[in-house]
DNA sequence: AAGAGTTGCAACCGCCGGATC
DNA sequence: AGATCCGGCGGTTGCAACTCT
């Protein structure tokens, strides 16, 4: 049996909005309020534009008044659109404080760093850029960024191809995304590549953010962390990811950890919030492919809590992000995180219109103060620091309290 | 100048999963 | 428990604007 459609397909509108259909909506939401029922939505504006008394009659039509501008009243039964094209329209386009084209190259390194984390998740690549919305980005992507990392990757490509055919891969069997099978062959060279990409040598990523910008310090720092902590490595073989785990014990270990989404979707050991001494070593990738563990925290939904033992900042940057994903897979985007955070009961924290990885971040630095101490080393380190090549662990710039 | 090809982006489509009935 | 509703998401399409020949 087939879904009922959501609206009537034959008497919605469809299309580009005209600047009439854009005022109805844009003005019912702004009198009204957040929508809560997108799909009853239309009707409602239809109740609405009957209520606006701002009527003007010109040449035997009606026009009505919305922020100054005139528009035809074409809309007195409602906005004839479906539901959904006016949620798109409203999150898309009209709703406040929304960034079009103009990409910054910190916009680009923030989604090259994203996407080359988590893949094609645009609306939690979206919520980390504000102004910007998942389809600007998506869109952005595909016609330009791509084509720039690709364009930087023409080198190696040939490099790679004779590589390729001397170990007598097929391309096929070598690639799990055609655009992208040269550049999964270069393994861990995907943060050296997303550097290319604005120009900026490695040593520069090191750099200690902006103070007075937050935001950007912080997006500055998630990516810093994880392109400085690989443009290292840009000359050398990547390294198992194994090699950043080894100090724990009880771990499983996915088959194959070269390539960058294995790399960034296998996350250190950690315990549900409480429990003292209830380390639960295990690791898991979160991939939909791979699902190799389920993480040990996703039951009771609490915030996760450093482990004992060494634990790099990276790895629990990675951690975090990992858990957002998995997440947002069970809710949606960061709704879902700031319900799990919060309702781990340890966070206090208000949101407001903040960034995720913001309330994350400061949650976690608060945590981390109340919990072991050395918070100054910690938390000085976890906001602005950048990550260096020796991989400064918080074990070690926080004093005893990370040593088990 | 005009037709063909390319690009950029708004909008649509269909699927998924949680909520509700 | 199962059907349905609904919001959200990622992939794709359509088309206007632009560039090339």
């Amino acid at each position: 049996m087939g879904r009922a459609p959501c609206c009537d397909k034959a008497s919605v509108r469809k299309g580009p909005w005209s600047p009439g259909e854009d005022a109805t909506l844009k003005s019912y939401i702004e009198e009204h309020g957040p929508v809560g029922n997108w799909i009853a939505l239309p009707q409602k504006i239809g109740e609405f534009c009957k209520s606006i008394h701002m009527h003007v009659h010109v040449h035997n039509r009606v026009w009505f008044v919305v922020c100054g501008d005139v528009f035809q009243a074409s809309y007195s039964s409602g906005l004839k659109r479906c539901g959904k094209s006016c949620r798109l329209r409203w999150l898309n386009y009209l709703r406040p404080n929304i960034k079009h084209g103009g990409f910054s190259e910190e916009e680009d390194r923030i989604i090259c760093g994203l996407y080359i984390s988590i893949g094609s998740r645009w609306s939690i690549i979206a919520a980390q850029l504000p102004g910007r919305t998942d389809n600007d980005i998506k869109n952005y992507w595909n016609t330009k960024l791509k084509k720039k990392l690709l364009g930087k990757q023409r080198n190696k490509e040939c490099h790679v191809r004779k590589d390729r055919s001397k170990r007598g891969l097929t391309k096929a069997a070598a690639s799990r995304n055609e655009d992208f099978s040269v550049i999964w062959e270069t393994g861990g060279d995907w943060y050296g590549l997303a550097t290319e990409v604005n120009h900026m040598p490695p040593a520069s990523i090191n750099q200690s953010p902006n103070p007075n910008s937050h935001q950007t310090s912080l997006t500055e720092y998630q990516l810093r962390g994880r392109l400085a902590s690989n443009s290292n490595q840009l000359e050398q073989e990547p390294a198992p990811i194994e090699a950043d785990f080894l100090h724990y014990p009880n771990h499983m270990v996915p088959p194959n950890c070269y390539n960058p989404i294995e790399r960034s979707t296998v996350v250190s050991c950690l315990r549900p919030l409480g429990l003292s001494n209830g380390l639960m070593s295990t690791r898991y990738s979160l991939s939909n492919e791979d699902n190799i563990n389920i993480p040990v925290f996703a039951e009771n939904n609490t915030l996760p809590q450093i482990s004992t033992g060494e634990v790099d900042r990276r790895d629990l940057q990675s951690h975090l992000f990992e858990y957002s994903r998995y997440v947002g897979n069970i809710y949606s985007a960061h709704e879902a995180m700031d319900r799990s955070m919060c309702s781990s009961g340890a966070l206090s924290h208000g949101r407001g219109s903040g960034n995720v990885w913001e309330d994350i971040i400061s949650s976690t630095s608060q945590l981390l103060d109340e919990n072991y101490g050395g918070h100054e080393a910690v938390s000085s380190q976890w906001v602005g620091g950048g990550r260096g090549t020796g991989g400064s662990s918080f074990g070690k710039s926080g004093g005893g309290a990370w040593d088990t």
